[in-house]
DNA sequence: TGTAAAACTTGACTGTAATCAAGTTAATTG
DNA sequence: CAATTAACTTGATTACAGTCAAGTTTTACA
């Protein structure tokens, strides 16, 4: 059993977990011991969703923890303009619903799968009675608030202040970071959706990995494959 | 005492709270009963910061969570390239350090105080106590988080999609909201930090704010105050 | 209250990146 | 595997907003 360092990397791919493992992937419950985990996953229900299906849509009523075992789910908010924005996408052991459970109980979001993806469900009641009967967990939910949080005021600052050829260097930093091992990084998306996330458009992301490339930093390997030559200079841009 | 929605408003002013008072000010505190409260107050140390002290800078250990009872603090951190983001700004009842509590114990962000500030303080170590004893507080705290994430989540968006004159034009529906009694708004800070929080220059608000006076939206009253005439006209920019 | 400093305003200029458009390549599917 | 669609590339143009600079107003404080 793998520990996860965050949730939603949006970088690399995970291999896939089968429908009863999904429970223990998760850092919010991998800390149980093992009965502890089985009673849990008597609870779970796990679902299949063909490629493209809604999990949930904006005003939505919250009722539900999704776990993805295997595939990919992106997960995109509309704004105030209508213009879409990826938010995240979730691989095998990441999961999604646990902000609006505390908080409105309506998504202010949109999932949507990528590929086929199969779920383990929680629902709303059962995940409250786990918190009551194991109090560790809210602990372990805290922390991930927390990184998230962190995540996502590190991604507004970047936002906010750097250029987009800047951001779109450190988001192949952060990828390289998440996968050490190998110079390759799979892109998750398409520039489409990449775009999304990084706040700019398909023709940017084109145009700017196009002069990293004339530049020496990285090599266009095949399409959402690259490899990274130079993580020094691309990170002096 | 007054319930309030949201930590962290940014827009309109609070009144001060006494010094015995701030732990009830506090969302994830004031749901529990007199005693508890009067229990908790006891461990809480009161300390006064002159106009432009830091409570803390980035890199500094967490051991400490720290709740205004008076004054206003601005929480701003360094992008990768230096520059400087304005996060949010504390107000009497608002409270900071929580995040690092729950995750990596050191502080990513600058916290320094707008005018002389008072701020209740409670030990990490205390904190720990509280939450096994009433656990009821992990779940407001969890609740905190979810809201917090849903906030820094909406601003990337912003960030992210909307040009300046909307962000500016959001900020500002966003202030009437939350003081909805008055036409009045009175902002909290310069238009240098402003501008830092919003993502641009003190040069883009003062030209965007003089656009919508002459396009009769605004009216500006004196510095720091604005009247806003029309909300609809303001928000189809 | 007078002086210095900070905050704000306005103008001119520049550069980044969005948009629009048309063409090319790659992937999907019947 | 051919046909259709989606994804990506490249170019030309535009505009939003940042930067630099100089002037004005407001605030702070000695």
């Amino acid at each position: 059993m793998t520990e996860k360092k965050h949730q939603s990397t949006f970088c690399c791919q995970h291999s896939g977990g089968n429908d009863q493992a999904c429970v223990s992937l998760v850092p919010i419950f991998n800390h149980l011991e093992n009965d502890q985990l089985n009673e849990i996953m008597q609870t779970v229900k796990s679902v299949r969703f063909n490629k493209g299906e809604f999990i949930y849509t904006a005003d939505d009523e919250v009722d539900s923890l999704y776990i993805v075992s295997e595939g990919k789910i992106k997960i995109f908010h509309l704004s105030e303009s209508g213009k879409e924005l990826l938010i995240r996408v979730l691989q095998p052991g990441d999961f999604t619903g646990e902000l609006a459970l505390f908080q409105d109980s309506i998504h202010k979001g949109f999932a949507q799968t990528v590929i086929d993806t199969q779920v383990c469900v929680i629902k709303r009641s059962i995940l409250q009675e786990l918190l009551l009967k194991y109090p560790s967990i809210s602990l372990k939910i805290l922390a991930e608030f927390a990184s998230r949080l962190e995540k996502s005021e590190k991604q507004t600052i970047r936002y906010a202040t750097e250029k987009v050829e800047t951001r779109i260097a450190l988001y192949l930093a952060e990828c390289m970071h998440i996968t050490p091992a190998s110079n390759e990084i799979k892109l998750p998306v398409s520039y489409k959706d990449l775009a999304s996330y990084l706040g700019t458009t398909p023709e940017s992301i084109s145009r700017t990995l196009t002069r990293f490339e004339e530049q020496g930093f990285i090599k266009k390997e095949k399409q959402h494959v690259l490899e990274i030559l130079d993580l020094d200079g691309l990170l002096l841009v």
